[in-house]
DNA sequence: GTGTAGACTGTGGTCGACA
DNA sequence: TTGTCGACCACAGTCTACA
């Protein structure tokens, strides 16, 4: 468990975040600020070392200007 | 943390997870084996008491056979 | 500005038992 | 069949410090 499609699933979540966060020119700190995380968190998030919760998924959305589904890269749906 | 806001989305959560267990005609045991998850967990999370993480979450939508971006209730979008 | 490392606390998630 | 109640362990998330 933390195999690797669970791995490949969470960087690609880590890739979106990060992708979207360069778009609006925030830094690590400063994205970490607006979703009240830690910096270092965010970074490890989006290197998709980390297992996020809902919660904190839905605050980095928050931060980012994005429903939580465009950070899933699931084809789009019913 | 864990405010009102916070809850009413978990909860939200938890309902479409059960409206679409009940559905499959699948019990809580039965959702949970299939998703590799504990009976009282599936439970816990279908009541919103519980900060589900992503993977987990991922487990439960494919035990149900919808994509995550279903069980969250946000407008679709760009 | 970001990655890493370590120590720490809270809670995600398991499990068994009983209503 | 589902909810609840502990007890338990792994890890989400914080924080400081240094490259």
């Amino acid at each position: 468990m933390t195999n690797r499609d669970d791995r490949l699933f969470l960087e690609q979540v880590g890739f979106r975040i990060r992708e979207r966060r360069l778009e609006l020119k925030m830094t690590q700190a400063g994205l970490a600020e607006v979703a009240d995380l830690h910096r270092t968190f965010i970074g490890s998030v989006e290197r998709g070392e980390r297992n996020v919760a809902l919660l904190s998924l839905r605050r980095i959305a928050r931060a980012l200007r994005v429903p939580v589904a465009n950070l899933l890269g699931e084809p789009p749906n019913t």
